[in-house]
DNA sequence: GTCTATAACGAGATAGAC
DNA sequence: GTCTATCTCGTTATAGAC
């Protein structure tokens, strides 16, 4: 792993644990072992910094989404799979980056937020998808678009981690994540 | 509105829109009135005032949860002038305080987790109790714990209150909000 | 590409006069 | 309770040597 993606990953660490506002160059540099003035060689300013993390964490979303994507296995359990990429980054006291990023929006320079509204546009779009796959084939049921129920489940799982930091309670997380999954389970 | 009220208030919103991180003492004395020195008067240091933020907008949530309740409303009725609740504060480009200080928990003293942590419980509480006197009466319709429901419900509406920063979406919040209560709704 | 050194600014906080 | 003045530290960022 080259200098850059040091920093990149333990910046995107730091946003995900701490926010946008809640680090600085010298926490980078402790961590990667060079100067806070190396740093500006790689990323000239923070906002420079802020734009490529959110490239790179959507890069590193899709990826995952394609691996999910590909499983052989049913809607529900790619709807897990989903869920499971949650639940990760909250084992490492991490929130999605760009759940960070959007509570922190009012502060950040407007050159990134169509980046960062792009990435819920791709997750709401894949969830959509696989909603409407599972439901053709009747392996998934409910009611109504499934862009809707698709926004449901993304709002639910930001909101869950963002609850689950406060409370310290990953087992409400995983009650809240099964439900809204058992949401898509056809009423006999 | 007294001093001390003002300060209050200015600094509620600037959480609210900015983040704990993201406003200093320089943004409420521009705002109030006066000079930075003077709201070390009222809250010597800044953890002194996001504790009382905290206590404050706890009340103003307790109060208005009080409202509601005595609503002479339906129980779904009643969850939907909760959801205006966060609506209302989207509107004004803000968003839950104690959403907010949730994300940047990893950053905020340790004297402040108690009684953020406090917030959400009562939430969950509140709306558990909802939920249980709806179904009793058979208002409201659902499958399994009512804790459990209320989880789901106030984590949608913190999530989507993100989501709806980061898109701007404020249709899309609504359609959540909606599909959320739809979900109470008895199946014929 | 990394370093030392430093600039330029803003942060939270304090002392003491009024 | 509010002010002026100041402190100390941390922040992003730059200049220029190696």
């Amino acid at each position: 792993m080259d200098t850059r993606e040091q920093i990149l990953a333990s910046a995107q660490r730091l946003v995900q644990q701490r926010g946008f506002n809640g680090f600085s160059y010298a926490d980078i540099a402790a961590e990667v072992g060079i100067r806070k003035a190396s740093l500006h060689h790689h990323f000239p300013t923070k906002n420079d910094l802020g734009l490529a993390l959110i490239e790179v964490y959507s890069a590193q979303f899709d990826s995952e989404l394609q691996r999910i994507q590909t499983m052989n296995a049913a809607p529900l359990a790619k709807l897990s799979a989903y869920i499971a990429a949650y639940r990760t980054s909250l084992e490492n006291d991490r929130m999605c980056l760009c759940g960070m990023l959007a509570s922190e929006i009012m502060t950040l320079d407007a050159s990134m937020w169509p980046s960062l509204k792009q990435f819920f546009t791709l997750n709401t779009e894949w969830l959509t998808d696989l909603l409407h796959e599972g439901k053709s084939q009747q392996l998934l049921a409910f009611d109504g678009a499934a862009a809707d129920h698709a926004r449901l489940m993304q709002s639910t799982l930001q909101g869950a981690s963002l609850i689950c930091r406060a409370s310290g309670d990953l087992e409400g997380f995983d009650r809240t994540a099964a439900l809204c999954l058992a949401g898509f389970l056809r009423k006999n």
